[in-house]
DNA sequence: GGCAGCGATACCCGGCCGGTATGGATACCG
DNA sequence: CGGTATCCATACCGGCCGGGTATCGCTGCC
C-alpha cells in the first residue's frame, strides 16, 4: 500500500464523493475511481459500497480510516523531523495550552535550561488540540491535561494531578458554598462551552468560549461558570470565587511525546519535568 | 514521501550497503541508490553519508529510519485489519507471553466471554516480543509487563502491579532468606540470562533461557537462579524456593491496544479486563 | 600498481499514473 | 413518464518514472 493510495481513499473516505475528493486532491475523477478500485481489489476487500447516488465505508473502510490517517499524519511528522534533524539538534520545540499551567511550563523551561547539555526551547502555545503538532512534527514535546486533551498514540509521564474548582461570580449564589458537587453546577444554565475536538459547540445556554482569557472575562462579567482544574485558582480576576468540587473527575498534566523519539533532548527534558513534579 | 521510498531507505539503512539493501528488496543496485537520491533531494537533507567503501546514517536519516520502521509497522498492520475488519468483526486475537499470567489470561478470557455482545477471542502464545503482533496487526489486544516489554505507541491499562522474587533451587545458599535485596542476586554468577530486544543474549555466565519452561528446568536442575514476578510462585516446581526480592522494581501486568483503535469488542475487554483486576 | 568491491551514472524499455471523452445508472422534476 | 442532471465506471491515450543492463570512478588492499 503506498502512500498515494492511502492520501486518496482517506480523501474519499472523508469526502464521501470521488468528485470533490478528486477535487481536493487537484487530480481528474476517473484516475481517483480507479486507484481506490486497484487499492480494493490488491487488499481483497471493499473500502466502500458505492451506488451512482451515494458512497459509504464498509466496515473495513472505516478502520482503514481510522488508520490511514495516523500513518498519513506520521509520514508528515517523520519527514519534517529529518528535515529537522538535519541541522545537529537546533532546538526543541515544546507545545503547550494557551494559559494553561503557566507555573509549570516556566519551572519546567527554568530547571532544563540549567541542565548541562540542554538546547534552546521554543514554546509553541495553541489554542486547542495540543497533541496535534506532536502528531504531524510541528512540535517535539507537549504539555497535555488528561483526560481532556486525546494522549492515544502518545507516550505520556504524569507530572501532577489536581481536583478541579467551580469558578463563578463571587456573587453567584453558590459562591459561598466551602464545596459543591458535579451535580449542583453541570445543570446551570451560564455553563460556558468549550469546543468540541471538531471545533464545533455541545449544546447548551451557556456562553461559547474559546480560550482561558475569554472565560475568565466572561465570568468576571458575571455571565459564565466553568469547572477547571485548582491551579486556575491562581489566575482568578477580581470578583472572582474558586469553589472545590468534589466528586469531578481529578484532571493530570502529563508531559507528552511520540513514541520512538529517541532525541537526548527529549529525554532530558522529560526526566527534569517528572524529576522536579516530585518534590513539588 | 511514499512507502516505496520508506521501504527502500529502511532496507538500505538496516544493511549500511546498497548492493545487499538491493538484494533483500529483490531489485537492482541502481534503481535504489536512485531512489534515495531522489528522496534526499525531495526531504533536502542528506540521509547517508556515503564513501565508495562505507555507509553511514547522518541524524536526519537515523531521525527518518526510526519513524519509518514505525510507519512501515503501521502500514502492515492497517492493511491486516482492513481485511480482517471486512468479514464484520469475526473475532479477537490476544498476545500474550506463553506461560506469562496464566490465571490472570484464563479469569479474562471467562469474565469476557460472560459478557453480552462478546465475540470468539483467539489467543496468540508468543515468546517474546509480545509487542510485534499488535504492530504489525496480527493481534488486537495485548497482556504485557512493564517495563519488560516496550509500550511505545500503544495504549495501555495497568491491571495489577506485584513485586518481584528470586527464584531459586531450594538447596541454594540463599534459599533460606527471608527477603533478599538486588544486590545479593545480580551478581550471582548462575544468575539466567534472558534474551534481549534484538534476540542476542547480555553478556554472562548464566545459562541461556528463552522462555519459562527452560528457565524453571534449569533452576530445578540447581543451574539457575532467576529474578521475576510474584505470580511465577504459584507454578514452582518442586524443589524451588522463591524470596522476596524488596529493592526489585515492581512490575505491571497491563493490558494494551493500538492507538486509533475504535472496535467495539476491543474497548468491552479492557474494561471488563480493569474492572475485575481491582476487585481482585 | 593492479585488483576487487562498491556506489554513481548513462541509457533504454515497459508499465502505470493522469488526462479527456463517454457510458450507464439513478434521483429529480415538469 | 420522459428529460435531465448528477455521479461513478469504463475506454483509451500520452508522458513520466521505476526498473533493468552496462559501465565508470573511487578507495582500500594485497
Amino acid at each position: 500500500m503506498e502512500t498515494r493510495e492511502l492520501r486518496y481513499f482517506v480523501a474519499v473516505a472523508e469526502e464521501l464523493h470521488f468528485g470533490r475528493a478528486a477535487d481536493r486532491l487537484g487530480i481528474a475523477q476517473p484516475p481517483l475511481s480507479r486507484t481506490i478500485a486497484q487499492l480494493e481489489h490488491r487488499l481483497g476487500v471493499a473500502l466502500l459500497t458505492r451506488t451512482s447516488r451515494k458512497v459509504s465505508l464498509t466496515n473495513a473502510g472505516a478502520a482503514l480510516l481510522d488508520e490511514g490517517r495516523a500513518i498519513l499524519g506520521a509520514v508528515a511528522a517523520a519527514e519534517r523531523r529529518a528535515r529537522g534533524a538535519a541541522d545537529d539538534e537546533p532546538g526543541l520545540v515544546l507545545a503547550a495550552k494557551a494559559g494553561g499551567s503557566g507555573e509549570l511550563l516556566a519551572k519546567l523551561l527554568d530547571a532544563y535550561a540549567a541542565e548541562p547539555g540542554a538546547v534552546p526551547v521554543e514554546v509553541l502555545l495553541v489554542e486547542s488540540r495540543v497533541h496535534a503538532p506532536l502528531l504531524d512534527g510541528r512540535a517535539d514535546v507537549a504539555l497535555m491535561h488528561q483526560p481532556y486533551d486525546p494522549t492515544t498514540g502518545l507516550d505520556v509521564e504524569v507530572l501532577r494531578t489536581e481536583g478541579q474548582v467551580a469558578v463563578m461570580p463571587s456573587s453567584h449564589p453558590l459562591a459561598g458554598a466551602a464545596q459543591l458537587r458535579l451535580a449542583d453546577v453541570s445543570s446551570l444554565p451560564e455553563l460556558a462551552r468549550w469546543p468540541e475536538p471538531d471545533g464545533g459547540y455541545p449544546d447548551g445556554s451557556g456562553v461559547e468560549v474559546r480560550n482561558l482569557t475569554q472565560l475568565f472575562q466572561m465570568v468576571s462579567l458575571g455571565r459564565a461558570v466553568a469547572v477547571l482544574p485548582e491551579i486556575a485558582r491562581t489566575a482568578l480576576l477580581e470578583g472572582m470565587t474558586a469553589v472545590p468540587v468534589v466528586d469531578a473527575e481529578r484532571v493530570s498534566t502529563v508531559i507528552a511525546w511520540p513514541p520512538h523519539s529517541r532525541s537526548r533532548a527529549v529525554a532530558d527534558l522529560v526526566r527534569v519535568a517528572t524529576g522536579f513534579a516530585e518534590v513539588s
